[in-house]
DNA sequence: TCTTGTGAATAGGTTCACAGCA
DNA sequence: TGCTGTGAACCTATTCACAAGA
């Protein structure tokens, strides 16, 4: 299969959200277009990464689209091949995050919840297993999780960042407002809103 | 000034953080460039950018280097200078987002918090002013709010995005599963979290 | 000698423009 | 006619490689 850029897979991830939020049957480049911002030619470069070759004339089949990105992407399939992740402190952000459905219908599971607080793991009700950080190591091995979403206080970031790597993790998304120091071949994505609203207005 | 190409932004964002956290006086390009992943050549390129000519043979001053990218960003100033935002939809998820101290320090002031739930905003407590959606008009516009965080369920995601750009918001951090459909002006990144271990990992 | 700053070369992405199919 | 798919041109960004300063 051919080579995607990463700028193209961003987008033919954004591309297959739409798709599955349209109630069309068929759509075109250039509707696409209108819906997302980007040039028709760069939605028809990305779409054509994807070697689908059925869109000639008359648009694009929503379902067949959206299908093969997923495949492409190896987005869905059976739970077993989901990709197995954990929240990583349970405050008020920890919590909330645990508790939203944001992951059903994604490619990942959220099968742990880890806090300090063993006083809280043990009041707090949630359909996800909480865990004291003291099992952090022997859960994330033994439930085979490979990404973390980091949400302990700041203080603590880079501390815990580098226990999750040495215990296997692959990737953090990460909430806090410190800049992780981590091994390249390690993942992170920052996501505390300032720092999002800053990178969005930096002119 | 030199025109900076937005890779180019998004790193001097990091390295700002990063400088700030650091204990170093002085610090050079092959420091950074093991820090952050990033070839040597780029960071030099990218600090180059803003014209500071002050590293020469001996690296950076941390202090100058910092003050430099957040005066070039309008990082930091007074209160009055802040760009303002709001949450809407005051959930789980937005009531962390509010109480959570992640804007201090940042170039950002959260002004105002939304809901629908007339009965949850004068029962919750916060040290920023909350109110009913009814008011989004008005407070937006008298509050001269720019930025805004949402937060609704899913099913509103789309709605009060309108709402909001109509009212003359200039950006929308996405916390909802949805992809906005907004005119091409407004800025919008999208956070769900599963969307962003999905970008994460998409190979 | 170590490190910056930057022209020049290279690699990466986007857009143009059009052939070809329905 | 309306749309896709794609070479070729163009633009953007990264990396190389080295002159020059401390």
């Amino acid at each position: 299969m051919k080579k995607i850029s990463p700028p193209s897979r961003k987008r033919l991830l954004i591309l297959e959200k739409i798709l599955s939020q349209s109630a069309k049957k068929r759509i075109t480049s250039v509707e696409l277009s209108d819906l997302t911002g980007w040039g028709e030619a760069t939605i028809r470069r990305d779409i054509s990464n994807l070697e689908l070759h059925k869109g000639v004339s008359n648009g694009y089949e929503v379902s067949v689209l959206g299908e093969t990105i997923r495949k492409t992407f190896q987005i869905e399939g059976a739970d077993s091949e989901k990709h197995r992740c954990c929240i990583v402190g349970l405050g008020k952000l920890g919590e909330a995050l645990l508790e939203s459905s944001v992951f059903e219908g994604s490619p990942f599971e959220l099968v742990a919840g880890f806090d300090t607080n063993v006083n809280k793991i043990e009041i707090m009700k949630s359909s996800v297993p909480l865990f004291a950080t003291l099992d952090l190591e022997s859960k994330i091995r033994s439930l085979k999780i490979e990404y973390a979403v980091l949400a302990v206080p700041d203080e603590k970031a880079q501390f815990m960042a580098d226990r999750l790597v040495s215990y296997g993790i692959k990737g953090i998304v990460n909430y806090t407002n410190i800049i992780l120091h981590l091994s390249k071949n390690v993942l992170v994505e920052n996501v505390n809103t300032a720092f999002i609203l800053t990178g969005m207005i930096a002119k």
